[in-house]
DNA sequence: CGCAAAGTTGACAGGACTCAAACGAGGTGG
DNA sequence: CCACCTCGTTTGAGTCCTGTCAACTTTGCG
């Protein structure tokens, strides 16, 4: 098992047939014609440690994940070190996409825990959209998905305080991670510190720090272990004024 | 011809062989075939006045669109009203796949000034995804150039100085104009309002107002008529530290 | 001529940034 | 086992950026 960068490639562990993920009820069913097909392009696994980059900004990248454990961000530098925080990536979230379809990563992803990432070759998108006009359907699904959560972001750090963006980026995370079972344990705990935070509003450590000290005043949430943990999941939706996901089940690729 | 809230929708005018934007060197070939099938599934055409409602959160239209003349903006609201605009329509652009794809608008579309658009029935994507997969692939692409563009505007939103916004903002609007031959007359006019600029850079339409007037006091542009016109476009590049589009040709539906 | 929409300006308040320092937990080496 | 280092978090002070309020000008239009 090769291992460099913090990441190490092995051959496959999981089939597709005992994904770990398809059967959570965020996912839609598959017909066994996709699942057999997915399976077959499915070119191994890739174990990424904590912090490691998964993906470089102006990089061109052969390959396409699939996320099947563990939590990463997607983010874009200034010239001068400015780092913006774009979204987050958990499993069953597709990393690497924009890459395949227009050539060169114009963002980086990093690990904020260990992963274990699905692989794909880029080269395996026009067979698909020839072949599986369902999956090409669902990959462009996807996409528009990733855009609907930016239109978010992006109200949110336009027009929102900073203390309602603070409380609707952690309803956000948790609502997602929710989704996907990572709630094993109640409260659940968002692997990320106050720097990320910072770097996904726009706003400055320190500001962001007294933010945070806010919403723990007021009983929404917990910062403990290097981790957010949400409280009060409503009072933070409430405060946010934001809606809810409100997502149908979803595909997965 | 039928006229109801700024809209009014004809048969076609156009046809796609004839169509005014193919032409042009941003967009890539079409194969005769694919041609033939847009052409095929081309609804008619509708008119829509400056300051009319294209599209509104929360709707199901029945309907795509492609821009053929004319600008638009994308935008959501906060329930109290506070608008944030995601990023602007222009010759070229498709309209409405978000809602097409997952159902309800997350967004609506107003124009910002009379335009021309090209229908067709969100219905045709199944078909398209059928039995042109060279049409379905370019659907995705341009989803995902969605996507890049709004990490483009985030970035800014989050990490750039007022003055820098403004300058990568009005950079971005008519690098992208160039592109679609919307230079006609020199310096390229942009039908927007300081309030569209405060509306989208997150920032207050008085403070806006002082940035612009910064802007224009170097030079780099001038604000008349109602609208906006560049001067020095590297001068406001550079101010933002913007690399610029870098785009290839791309698809038009 | 008068109204409405867009742009401009000044004064002031408050939110957010920077600088600087300190604290706590975890890891490492002596 | 303790000293020491690092990383992440916390706090305070002072400054500046940005928002709000309010009034005024300009332009276009009926």
């Amino acid at each position: 098992m090769p291992s460099q960068n913090g990441r190490s490639f092995s051959t496959r562990r999981y089939s597709c047939d005992n994904c770990p993920l398809r059967p959570l009820p965020a996912f839609r069913e598959f017909e066994k014609e996709e699942l057999v097909f997915v399976n077959t392009v499915k070119k191994g696994e890739l174990a990424v440690d904590k912090g490691a980059t998964v993906l470089v900004e102006g990089s061109r990248s052969a390959h396409l994940y699939t996320v099947l454990s563990g939590w990463a961000f997607r983010y874009k530098l200034l010239s001068d070190g400015r780092r913006q925080i774009m979204n987050y990536s958990m499993p069953g979230d597709l990393i690497g996409l924009q890459g395949s379809l227009m050539g060169e990563m114009q963002h980086s992803v990093e690990a904020l825990s260990p992963m274990l990432l699905c692989v794909f070759d880029r080269e395996v998108l026009p067979e698909l959209y020839r072949g599986h006009p369902g999956l090409a359907y669902d990959i462009t699904w996807i996409a528009s998905r990733e855009e609907r959560m930016l239109d978010e972001n992006l109200l949110s750090i336009g027009r929102r305080t900073a203390l309602e963006r603070a409380a609707y980026l952690i309803a956000f995370i948790s609502s997602r991670a929710k989704t996907v079972g990572l709630n094993g344990r109640t409260p659940l705990q968002i692997p990320i510190t106050q720097q990320h935070v910072a770097d996904t509003l726009g706003l400055s450590l320190v500001h962001t720090n007294k933010t945070i000290r806010k919403l723990m005043d007021r009983g929404l949430i917990h910062w403990r272990d290097g981790g957010c943990e949400v409280i009060d999941s409503e009072g933070l939706k409430e405060l946010a004024r934001w809606e809810g996901l409100n997502e149908d089940r979803r595909p997965l690729i």
